[in-house]
DNA sequence: CTGTTAGCGCGTTCAC
DNA sequence: GTGAACGCGCTAACAG
């Protein structure tokens, strides 16, 4: 015997003999509830078992206290540990995060974020697919506002992410700090338009080349085939590379799968990837790379994100919505061994170092203040 | 200038000159409007650029579409995996999927659980804590349909796992068909009730083990210290062992780090990891492991979740519920190095075979047909 | 401090 | 085939 209906906030309020409004009050944390009737209530309500619903509340504000996550996927450290972030930060406001996937795939992306639209969330936060049309998004989305996260979207959208062009500088520069001329990068060769992220890491990566007197040299990634045999010949030929730069994780996984197949010691070259991996650690020998900051990226993204829906709710008039806000973290380099720092791997604990101090040691030269072009 | 205020079914009804209610069937599909009505009712949703209200949609017909997700948390390639399969197919349905986490915590567990209640989901997948409390959470989500993911819950709960004790015994007797004779497992000391999964690989390696003839012995991981420590004696001491089977992915990571730290060479040892990581073929050398059916668990979650919600929104008068239904899916062995297959290696490729052949090949014998109790 | 009333946007009878 | 009216469960005015 089961009860056929669950109990509504009108059902509470009969049983604790009340408006429902008072309990409607009572359940929101008002104070101006007398103590006997909140009793009543609070007790109507384990009685009952009842539980507001979320979504008849929703249709009644105009709110649903639900924030939309669109990322590529979960399969990334990096991904998996802003995407925890994000849920905690905004639980600590009382918002949920729905989240959902887009596979770097636009289509699939607007798919989504149609749904979160539909959903009624109040905004989103987007790792935007390669390719992604900007000026799309901003009409599909209407006022649901709308945060970049790890690769910009506009000048026009709120964004946060890296500092891309320093991550590549100075993981160039570390790489040169340790005696490395040859250093070749490898890119992901996206056939629509490049990420604006990555253009910025190779960007700084051909900065520190150039400053120091070296000559930078890109290699495409398109294909396993092609990267082994562009590797291969880079570290063969004579003046071969001596040190290789991954401007983004699956660059790194594809690199270490080729140097697999050639077959090539890691332990002959050096190697950084920018974006830490689960299980650098774990390679051999254990990888070199620059980390994101991701609890803070998460937080400052969903800050942005709840400073503009407490905009959005307010009447557009008068000032309307402030310009979009950019925010640029530095990464921090994790040294291991495959960098050259041998003694790190040594002593068995790797040896974080916020990448902003980097480049303030003896070794490293200044970045140039400011990325180039915005 | 722009518009205050989202386009309702009313604003579209009066663009088009129609009664609301015709847009209304109009938008669901209903053939009952004529063709000239339609094309007029299609053009003045297009000029509003109208979107149905799906908080209002859910509040009226009492169901959200929407499927909620729960699990420990994202970072590792099975969950990644499986949520995207469970999104898919959902979405084939018509669903969207509403992804949590609760970080291995029962606690944290229970609120997202009522958070989605609160939500209004149609029904829940869910990857349970450590520790869960089954009868709690029946009670908390009522009618709402729940379905364990991974881990059992409760014989009256619907449940979609692998078959663990067939993943114990399969792993085993992969090893045992490489001449170890000194297997030893490493599985989780959990601190409040164990994992009926990994009870049940362990039990499936005791097994193949003792009818092997050989002992079976267990070390618990509490913390990298000890794992450390007893790994040591395990492989050090006089008739030492020989090979590890890993009875879980966070088991594995945590071998890998202290065999590091040894340091002991992996090639000194046969090693199997059950479930597999998206690193295996980096590690030296490359990790066998005993992949679990992703997307095949996935889909059989997702389909055993919208019968339950089918009958749900039924009246649950005559046959009301149907008994709990518990799939059992055999997982799929991916022979890379480390377990002794060094041609396998050689070769380039892994081979993945399904598991339910390898009982079958003339190297091992089969289990037993049915997993120990229930 | 508390109860009454009127919708939020939509789907669904039920008449026409 | 189509429109009018009611209500899903809750909150935001208002009265009192």
């Amino acid at each position: 015997m089961q009860e056929r209906h669950r109990p509504t906030i009108i059902d509470v309020a009969r049983a604790a003999d009340v408006g429902p409004s008072t309990v409607s009050r009572h359940v929101r944390g008002s104070k101006s509830v007398s103590p006997k009737v909140a009793e009543r209530i609070e007790r109507a309500i384990a009685a009952l078992g009842y539980q507001p619903n979320a979504v008849a509340r929703s249709l009644r504000i105009g709110r649903t206290q639900t924030l939309g996550l669109l990322f590529p996927h979960v399969n990334n450290v990096f991904y998996g540990h802003a995407m925890r972030t994000i849920q905690d930060e905004a639980r600590l406001s009382g918002f949920t995060v729905m989240l959902l996937t887009h596979q770097e795939d636009a289509r699939q992306q607007q798919e989504q974020l149609a749904s979160l639209k539909r959903a009624q969330v109040d905004g989103v936060i987007l790792l935007p697919a390669a390719g992604t049309n900007a000026a799309q998004v901003r009409i599909l989305m209407g006022n649901t506002p709308v945060v970049a996260f790890d690769r910009t979207l506009d000048k026009a959208i709120d964004s946060v992410v890296l500092d891309n062009y320093r991550a590549g500088w100075e993981a160039t520069e570390h790489l040169l700090s340790h005696g490395h001329s040859h250093i070749v990068a490898v890119n992901p060769a996206y056939k629509l338009q490049p990420l604006q992220s990555l253009q910025d890491r190779v960007h700084g990566y051909t900065e520190a080349m150039k400053s120091a007197g070296k000559s930078p040299r890109t290699i495409l990634w398109q294909d396993a085939d092609q990267l082994r045999e562009d590797l291969r010949t880079a570290l063969h030929r004579p003046g071969p590379a001596s040190a290789i730069l991954s401007l983004s994780y699956s660059v790194t996984l594809a690199i270490l799968s080729a140097l697999q197949e050639i077959p090539f010691d890691l332990h002959n070259v050096g190697l950084i990837g920018i974006d830490d991996m689960e299980f650098s650690s774990f390679i051999h020998p254990p990888l070199t790379t620059l980390a994101q900051p991701a609890e803070e990226l998460a937080r400052r993204a969903v800050q942005q994100l709840l400073r503009r829906t407490a905009n959005t709710s307010d009447e557009p008039k008068g000032g309307f919505m402030e310009k979009a806000v950019h925010v640029k973290l530095p990464g921090t380099l994790i040294l291991r061994a495959s960098c050259g720092c041998r003694m790190a791997a040594a002593s068995g604990q790797p040896q974080p170092i916020p990448s902003s101090q980097v480049g303030r040691s003896g070794a490293h030269r200044e970045p140039p203040r400011n990325s180039p072009r915005r």
